[in-house]
DNA sequence: TTAGGGTTAG
């Protein structure tokens, strides 16, 4: 009221010069006067005050047109008040008129009528300059053409004042460009113009974004400087940016230091606490807030219940529910859907459902909230559900209820539903962003089309890390590894990796056993910091172990201060895998006195090492821990007890086992049984188990071939025959035998046979020397493993040429003495290749380590680590 | 200062 009257007395005090001014004769009037003459119109519009008619009579026709516009800007009829301004084109209006009506378009965010303005403005001559000059900057930008707004706020500089340099600053800011907005910042110093507290708030956070925490203490020193160190709204931001960057103890220090706390404060300490991982002291900060009866706000409660859901406080999470209320919350949207995700993550699904049923007006976070709180809870299909349940009612999705549909087809392993969601966006015209992409081509990876993932992957045009991480590990897991490489190498052209990079790709490496590119990796993580990252360090671990170097891992591992359960469970797995049962259990030990509980991926890596190692006692007794450990043995732990006690040579037990376990046994129990059979030579039983296998999987080559091995073994011939015959009549063929081996960096496979390879002919002549040499050293060749019926040269010839024996050899001539020889094979070892390499061993002094579809065969001095229990 | 989502290891 009072500005109102100070206005009233202006206006009567300079309306008498400004009616008897004949602005048509001037060339343009000033600036300041422009200025003047606006603000007595806009009292004239705005205040019904019974204005003397002596006072308007003077006023001319473009009085009439600058008011009229005027009045229409005001009340928000833009359209009119673009067609008055497009009538008065060639008359001169008020600069103030333009700046009303520019204003208006910048609120509606309408550019078109925005650049007709700028047109116009452009048309009349009129030079951009004053009040012009930050209007059309600020229409530009509201309009989100940032482009034009930039171009014209460098060329009004002079005329800029702080707020539109915060304007720039913090848009640029919200396009994630903090570096320009850190230029203009330097820009803004440089002209000599002090930023005030929404300057230094923006800046602070750009810093923080970009992880500038040396930064943010100079900016620090310079508020202090400028005698802002007092301010609470500037404290409180630097409090804000301390957390973002990291700097948790100087937050700390400077709540500690500020006299004057207010709620935002407090707020402050507690939403940067949650931020950093300290759930719990951001809790005691609020009980603090409660003891000294500092009065809690909207955004306290809210802070306070993401610090519940982080921290699986349920009953704290109760109790802010009914402080919420009792503080009349209880309607806020922001509190209801918190309170949601709080119940959700706290495990309770039906508190979460009952808030969400109470709520007054459900918007799309609220039901992204309930979406994420059933994909939590595992059930994908009523996630689903809700997803379309919430279209029906109106509510359109946005970018965070896309990605959690995705994400619930995805874990769904769903491909057909996670189709029909990408269908239905294409259907509803939707703008696919990048996350929506990412989270496309993550459903499509999980889901196990590659192809689907990688059309979405061609058509990002920007892609980010987030884009090409999910593509690599999609390779990997769907046992794509040499794709995955191949991605890793084009993506360091566009784009610098990052720890989930490293995550993703090793795998590849190791199911490729591409040692030389794993070391090559784990040497850029050691050079880009990475090396502290668990997820990192457990992926190269698993690399190591997988590509035959166990020692790596083991260093690895003992230089891991804070191993996790992944960590144990890839040593166990380790230890298993070559045959160091009794390492495992030393590691399983280790485990269980540190406090680490296991889960059933690691009960199936210590019993997988016990069979492996024989250990038939110790495999009971983890096996019955299982149990305690309040796990449901799964077919994959009967599958390992079915394998020790064949292996053992306790078959009819293990038969027994099989016959009376609790849930239905799959083909790999029967399998594990019928490769005992093969181990201990007992036809009749490996007949029995294989219609079994059979049965359950009619097409799988593999379990056919052990069969005929049982029988060539027993020089059964005749029943070779027949499984050849019934082999051939499902019109299966026996999966190509191939194994390859690293020289220098690069991989060269061998098939059966190989004679393709430039060195064929010398491979060839070394092993028929080697051949020669184990004879009169009485060796005598295994010839029941070459599956043919035929003479014995022909079967020798056969089996001279298997592949693994073909890398081996190519290893030697081409490896310098002394280095260990690295060999991969697709399927199982034969037994003449097992008998050769060990010969091989001792015969060349090398040591051999050979990686079958099983396990690891380490070969040294003429014996194998598997101790011939392949 | 305040709510929901998406990429990693056994």
């Amino acid at each position: 009221m009072l500005t109102m009257v100070k206005i009233i007395t202006n206006f009567s005090s300079c309306s008498t010069y400004n009616c008897h001014t004949n602005e048509a004769n001037y060339p343009r009037p000033l600036k300041g006067f422009i200025f003047f003459r606006h603000s007595l119109r806009k009292c004239l519009l705005s205040s019904n005050l019974d204005v003397p008619r002596s006072t308007r009579v003077g006023v001319t026709f473009m009085l009439d047109e600058n008011a009229k516009i005027s009045k229409f800007c005001e009340v928000g009829d833009l359209r009119n008040a673009m067609e008055l301004l497009k009538m008065s084109q060639n008359s001169e209006l008020d600069l103030n008129t333009y700046a009303s009506i520019l204003q208006l378009c910048a609120e509606r965010r309408r550019l078109q009528e925005g650049k007709m303005v700028h047109s116009i403005i452009s048309s009349n001559g009129i030079p951009i300059e004053g009040v012009l000059g930050p209007k059309l900057v600020f229409m530009y930008v509201s309009c989100g053409d940032l482009r034009e707004g930039r171009r014209i706020f460098d060329h009004t500089l002079s005329d800029n004042k702080v707020f539109l340099w915060n304007l720039m600053m913090s848009e640029y800011a919200k396009i994630g460009d903090y570096r320009e907005s850190i230029y203009l910042f330097r820009k803004m110093q440089k002209l000599g113009i002090t930023g005030n507290s929404y300057t230094f708030s923006c800046i602070l956070k750009c810093f923080a974004t970009v992880g500038r925490v040396e930064e943010c203490k100079r900016i620090h020193g310079y508020i202090y400087k400028l005698g802002f160190g007092s301010h609470n709204t500037v404290v409180n931001s630097l409090i804000a940016t301390y957390f973002k960057s990291g700097g948790v103890d100087s937050a700390h220090k400077l709540f500690d230091e500020l006299s004057d706390r207010d709620v935002v404060s407090w707020n402050s300490m507690i939403s940067g606490c949650v931020m950093n991982g300290f759930s719990h002291t951001a809790l005691d900060f609020f009980i603090q807030m409660l003891i000294l009866r500092v009065g809690v706000d909207l955004a306290t409660l809210v802070n306070v219940l993401v610090a519940c859901a982080n921290a699986g406080s349920l009953s704290f999470g109760r109790a802010v529910h009914g402080l919420g209320v009792k503080a009349c919350f209880g309607r806020e949207g922001r509190f209801n859907n918190t309170l949601l995700d709080m119940y959700s993550k706290c495990g309770n699904l039906n508190e979460a459902i009952q808030v969400f049923g109470k709520m007054g007006q459900k918007t799309v976070v609220s039901w992204t909230s309930l979406i994420s709180a059933y994909v939590r809870e595992g059930l994908y299909d009523d996630a689903i559900r809700l997803f379309y349940e919430m279209e029906c009612k109106g509510i359109s999705p946005d970018v965070y209820s896309m990605t959690s549909v995705l994400h619930a087809c995805a874990h769904s392993n769903s491909l057909d539903k996670g189709r029909d969601v990408h269908n239905y966006f294409r259907k509803k015209n939707v703008t696919l962003s990048l996350p929506v992409c990412n989270a496309l081509m993550d459903m499509y990876a999980k889901c196990g089309s590659m192809e689907e993932a990688y059309l979405v992957f061609s058509q990002i045009p920007t892609k980010d890390i987030v884009s090409w991480n999910i593509m690599i590990g999609g390779y990997s897991k769907n046992s794509l590894p040499n794709e995955a490489l191949k991605l890793f190498s084009e993506m360091q052209e566009e784009s610098r990796p990052d720890g989930f990079t490293m995550a993703c790709v090793l795998p590849a490496c190791g199911s490729l056993a591409a040692l030389d590119v794993g070391r090559g990796i784990h040497g850029w993580i050691l050079r880009n910091g990475y090396s502290s990252d668990l997820h990192v360090v457990n992926a190269l671990m698993d690399m190591y172990v997988k590509c035959g170097s166990l020692i790596h891992a083991q260093l690895l591992f003992d230089m891991i201060s804070e191993k996790d359960l992944i960590s144990w469970t890839v040593m166990i797995t380790g230890y298993g895998m070559h045959g160091l049962g009794n390492e495992a259990v030393a590691t399983f030990q280790k485990m269980r006195i540190v406090g680490i509980k296991p889960d059933e991926v690691t009960f199936t890596s210590i019993l997988y090492a016990c069979s492996h190692s024989g250990l038939l006692n110790e495999g009971w007794e983890f096996f019955n821990a299982i149990s305690e450990c309040n796990i449901e043995p799964k077919l994959e732990h009967y599958a390992c007890m079915v394998d020790l006690l064949a292996r053992t040579g306790n078959l009819s037990k293990a038969y027994n086992f099989v016959e009376t376990m609790p849930i239905k046994p799959d083909a790999t129990v029967w399998g594990a049984l019928l490769c005992g059979c093969r181990i201990h030579h007992d036809v009749e039983l490996a007949e029995k188990v294989a219609e079994h296998v059979f049965e359950l999987e009619p097409y799988n080559t593999g379990y056919y071939v052990l069969l005929a091995n049982v029988y060539a073994e027993a020089e059964k011939w005749e029943e070779v025959k027949k499984l050849r015959e019934r082999i051939s009549k499902l019109g299966l063929k026996k999966s190509p035998g191939c194994s390859w081996i690293e020289v220098q960096g690069k991989s060269t496979t061998f098939v059966s046979a190989d004679s393709a390879h430039p060195q064929a002919k010398t491979i060839v002549s070394l092993l028929n020397n080697l051949r020669i040499k184990m004879k009169s050293e009485g060796y005598s060749p295994k010839m029941r493993y070459a599956l043919i019926n035929a003479d014995e040269t022909e079967k020798e010839a056969a089996l001279c040429g298997h592949s693994e024996k073909l890398a081996v050899a190519f290893g030697i001539l081409n490896l310098s003495p002394g280095r260990t020889i690295r060999v991969a094979k697709n399927l199982r070892v034969c037994g003449d290749c097992h008998e050769m390499v060990k010969f091989m061993s001792k015969t060349t002094r090398r040591e051999i380590i050979l990686r079958d579809s099983n396990r690891f065969h380490h070969f040294k001095d003429g014996f194998c680590s598997c101790g011939d229990f392949w």
